[in-house]
DNA sequence: CAAATAAACAGGGAAAATCCCTTTTAAAAA
DNA sequence: TTTTTAAAAGGGATTTTCCCTGTTTATTTG
């Protein structure tokens, strides 16, 4: 709550070209005013330490070179609970939603919303603490079953090396021998992986990491 | 050029949170005024049917479902040359900048750039009637030389399809199958290919089209 | 300590992918 | 019409992938 008796907020992104947009729109906006910006979790440190007041909420998006979304969610919730998060991206898979909400989010909004929604999700924010969109709701009820989702998706370290190295152009045995294992265990690690994942070869295993974000191009 | 002596703009992106912010940046702008905006090129194209006046720059984005950026520039050129188009997009591949310039763009955007580019690409726009970043131009000279990138790139009808196929789980024998050909001459378009883009196996091929984005997830 | 559990490793075999080289067929050019 | 070129298809061999079953080894647990 600022001078203007408005709710404040402090966006997180590295696309100026977006957050100084999406400035001009929450400052149109009756009930709130936008403080200041950073271009990622670091920047956001910097401003906060300097600045005496602090913003009641702060949209963060994930995808940051410096300082990603994870930390700084990570960073705000240890040193100033009082910060209401709101997420703010373009992933919509299920793991990155959830892991954002286990870090200390309140909401969790997709980039492609209509802004309408932005409004309504920083006044529910502000009064009820929350905002839960219908999409990552679903989300939530879905991964109640940890079952399904929570088993399959749980890695192990050497399995999550042996996917990314399976996303390349290696051979199995090539693999066996960066990880020092024997080509017996990949084809473990192998077979294990596409009965969980239900799928049928190494490409689809490729897929697979790319829609869970397992790997980048 | 509107009453109040603005430049006017369209702003053609299905992601509404995004055009809307921008609508309120580019209305800060001193010289530009945005006149609409549109989901895609359908919509553009009834509101061009519409309104009396037409903007003087569309500002474009090319991921749209309905009628993508590409189609939408030559609908722009073949029917309203006078209207300079700016592309707006995510996708910082060569293939797509110069796909989107030879459609008749006169500028190419990235969204992640400073807003006083768009400000300062703007104002270009309408003096000097084009507008070329740093890395842009970099990438039209880069270009010049079609031999790495132009033979190389440039996909049959029948090579494309298979491309798509092979990004799936199905075998080569299915791929074969569903194309009405022999897996032979599935084999040779493989080998073909292989030996092109210079890729050893079919985890290359899947990872070299998610680059180019031949292929979406 | 014994039993259970999980990770690493192995044998063996079928299917798929990869590679090289040749032939047929169809279309285009000389 | 002959020649050339390119696409489609085939033969055949090697490597890799994929799959099932089982054993050893290390770690955890009762």
């Amino acid at each position: 709550m600022n001078l203007v008796g408005k709710h404040t907020v402090a966006i997180v992104d590295d696309h100026s070209l977006f957050a100084r947009s999406l400035e001009k729109l929450i400052n149109s906006f009756s009930h709130f005013r936008v403080l200041f910006h950073a271009k990622n979790g670091v920047e956001l440190q910097e401003r906060i330490n300097e600045e005496k007041i602090l913003p009641d909420i702060v949209l963060l998006d994930i995808n940051m070179p410096v300082m990603n979304g994870f930390e700084t969610a990570e960073w705000i919730m240890g040193n100033h609970p009082k910060i209401k998060i709101l997420a703010l991206s373009m992933e919509d898979d299920e793991q990155t939603i959830l892991r954002m909400l286990r870090k200390g989010a309140k909401g969790y909004l997709l980039k492609d919303i209509h802004p309408e929604i932005l409004n309504t999700a920083l006044k529910e924010l502000m009064e009820k603490g929350y905002y839960h969109s219908d999409k990552v709701s679903e989300t939530l009820l879905h991964s109640i079953s940890p079952d399904e989702e929570g088993r399959v998706m749980d890695f192990k370290e050497n399995e999550l090396i042996f996917i990314q190295l399976a996303c390349s152009e290696m051979t199995y045995k090539e693999i066996a021998h960066v990880m020092d294992l024997s080509p017996k265990t990949i084809d473990g690690y192998r077979q294990d992986l596409f009965k969980r994942l239900k799928i049928k070869n190494r490409v689809g295993l490729v897929i697979f990491a790319l829609k869970k974000n397992l790997i980048k191009l």
